[in-house]
RNA sequence: GGUGCGUUAGUUCAGUUGGUUAGAAUAUCGCCCUGUCACGGCGGAGGUCACGGGUUCGAGUCCCGUACGCACCGCCA
């Protein structure tokens, strides 16, 4: 062994032992004819010391040609410190060396090697093995290691089997992009990797596995944002013999246990919201409820057709504005907006700025209209010379405004304005200081559409997949307006983040069926598509449902950073590229001929 | 596919209305320093201002294009 303790154990305890330390230089500081050097390894740092007055100056002089990142091997004594550091728990001792061993010399790093290192982000992915020797960087791995073993010690707990799936299976054109691998044994064949263990975990469930789950890497070619990997990892769950509340309180305890053990922080029964009632009071199916500011309507005339069943429609054909006095909310179906509360002391610049906000061309708002309840009482806003002051003043009613108030309302086609006005929500919290890492509010948003409306292809298609099951009580208006009909699917959400979603599935052959009758498929393609799961079901198939959870955006929240790139200790850029090894990159013509590929690639 | 921001020393950044030799911090190197731990002091070295084109007497600065990076929209059953 190159050393016999780590840089993180020694204390006061230890004085006057001798010591084998080996690890990374971190810094040199040199006095003179003293010499400090701090010594690192993934436990800690431990500061040596060179004495010209105690030992022979060869040794001395040795130590003051470190470099950073050297690796070294130190003999010592470890002696209580003259002026002690509070800062690292291995402050109070120091080790007077004896024996100086380079093992390793390095040249000078890109970056410092530092909590507050001075590297940008290109170069610190360029050299992740320079980047992972930094604590920061480093934790968020341990924690993640922590993270997953606590998933399998629950699960286990709960009588779950981890089963692997394949990695290399058979592309399907609905979803997400696949990333394709050429089969050389099968020329002009190819393999897909999974966007998910979808068909293999229903599959397990059909031959009675009863409790599957899988920590499992998932692939999908689409583009990508700092909480989006090309590959990132579930933990992916199904169980058998189960109701959508089964699976959700399973999973909530999931989500209890691990917080409870590595965060420390206990949690009530986390709260349910419809879908619906999402976009209508946040605007977004995951909302971030942290803090209020919830979406008043002051006008919706929007059909109500376009709301799923059982959805609240109180409001709906109201309106609080006389007609014929401003074109532009007479010309829209839909006019809403939020209270800021206590932001009335907002200056032109700044409600401006706001306005500029909501006409970026990413949120797409016309405009932003403001009402002003000032800390007298009085009011001002954008609408006054539009409206009488009884209009402007139940408005303020409406968001029940008190003095000092801002209302920041939009108006449009309602789901289109519904996002603009989440994102203002979302920009108006963060000024606020409302959206605090360390504070987390979880919650279930449960009756997803079945169904979703896509313009430009003018048909239906499955809102989660398509063998998620419809909720019973709406089968009967599979044939009459899909559009209302309610899945059984349900995501979890915290602080505006969907760590995780999963439906009950359908298990009736006769359903399914009519599922993909709904969605577009002929029999012949579906059963191309789908055929081995489709014929299982013909063997006894129990009822089962599942979900899964995003493990990277699990570890982000839980480290409380908004990338998920420093959960993964080798991620890839914006690109998708991995600028350490350089993926992807070209093959050699040989390669291509072996597997009987040409390329034909666009000029541009 | 689209929008925005960015690209200047090893690194992180500043650089005024377009005008002399492009600066700071940090890292690095040298000298000094015996209780530092963000050590301190003095000194040195370090630049194809991303690339290509344009405007101009003159471009790091203005314009156009390209590349790359980041964030976002579309997309992500």
């Amino acid at each position: 062994m190159y050393r016999k303790q780590t840089c993180g154990e020694l204390r006061l305890a230890n004085v006057g032992q001798e010591v084998t330390l080996a690890g990374w230089v971190q810094r040199v500081r040199k006095m003179g004819g003293l010499t400090f050097v701090d010594l690192r390894d993934r436990y800690g740092i431990t500061q040596l010391v060179f004495d010209e007055s105690e030992a022979d100056a060869a040794l001395c002089d040795k130590a003051t040609h470190l470099g950073r990142e050297y690796v070294i091997q130190v003999i010592g004594v470890v002696r209580e410190r003259e002026s002690k550091n509070k800062n690292i728990p291995t402050g109070d001792v120091e080790i007077v060396a004896k024996e100086l061993n380079v093992i390793s010399v390095s040249e000078v790093p890109p970056f410092t090697i530092e909590d507050k290192t001075d590297g940008g982000d290109d170069l610190r992915m360029q050299y992740r093995y320079l980047d992972l020797r930094r604590p920061m960087v480093r934790k968020n791995l341990e924690l993640r290691h922590k993270l997953a073993f606590e998933v399998r010690r629950y699960l286990d707990a709960q009588n779950f089997l981890e089963v692997e799936t394949p990695m290399l299976i058979k592309s399907t054109p609905e979803g997400a992009r696949d990333f394709v691998v050429p089969s050389r044994m099968n020329p002009g064949q190819f393999y897909a990797l999974p966007q998910s263990p979808q068909q293999f975990k229903q599959l397990l469930m059909v031959a009675g596995f009863d409790r599957y789950f899988q920590i499992v890497k998932c692939f999908r070619d689409e583009d990508l944002r700092a909480d989006r990997q090309p590959e990132f990892t579930q933990i992916d769950c199904e169980m058998s013999f189960v109701e959508q509340d089964d699976v959700i309180e399973m999973f909530e305890g999931m989500m209890k246990h691990l917080f409870k053990e590595l965060k420390g922080i206990e949690f009530d029964k986390f709260p349910r919201m419809t879908w619906e009632d999402a976009m209508k009071y946040y605007g977004s199916d995951k909302p971030d409820v942290r803090f209020g500011m919830k979406f008043v309507e002051l006008k919706n005339m929007s059909p109500l057709r376009a709301y799923v069943q059982g959805a609240d429609t109180s409001g709906v054909g109201q309106s609080v504005f006389p007609e014929g006095q401003f074109t532009v909310f007479d010309s829209v179906p839909y006019v809403a907006g939020i209270n800021a509360k206590g932001c009335a002391g907002y200056t032109r610049k700044q409600i401006d700025g706001l306005t500029d906000f909501v006409k970026r061309s990413q949120i797409g708002a016309k405009g932003l209209i403001w009402v002003r309840k000032n800390d007298d009482g009085s009011l001002k806003s954008s609408i006054d010379k539009f409206y009488a002051p009884e209009v402007i003043e139940a408005i303020c009613q409406k968001f029940e405004a008190e003095p000092g108030d801002l209302m920041l309302i939009l108006c449009g086609e309602m789901r289109r304005t519904q996002k603009q006005l989440c994102a203002l929500r979302l920009e108006m919290g963060q000024r606020l200081g409302f959206r605090d890492p360390s504070v987390y509010v979880p919650l279930w948003v449960i009756d997803f559409p079945l169904f979703e409306w896509d313009e430009e292809t003018q048909r239906y298609y499955a809102t989660h997949h398509p063998f998620t099951s419809p909720n019973p009580d709406d089968v009967p208006l599979l044939d009459t307006d899909q559009g209302k009909v309610r899945s059984w699917a349900y995501d979890c959400v915290m602080n505006g983040v969907e760590l995780g979603g999963g439906s009950v599935r359908i298990h009736d052959s006769k359903l399914q069926e009519k599922m993909f009758e709904l969605l577009g498929f002929t029999e012949e393609k579906a059963m191309e598509q789908f055929g081995c799961l489709i014929n299982a079901f013909k063997y006894g198939a129990p009822p089962h449902a599942g979900l899964a959870f995003g493990l990277d955006r699990v570890v982000s929240m839980f480290a409380e950073i908004d990338s998920i790139r420093d959960t993964i200790a080798f991620p890839k850029n914006n690109q998708g590229r991995d600028v350490m090894i350089d993926a992807p990159c070209a093959i050699d013509q040989a390669q291509l001929d072996e597997l009987q590929i040409a390329l034909n690639l666009k000029e541009e």
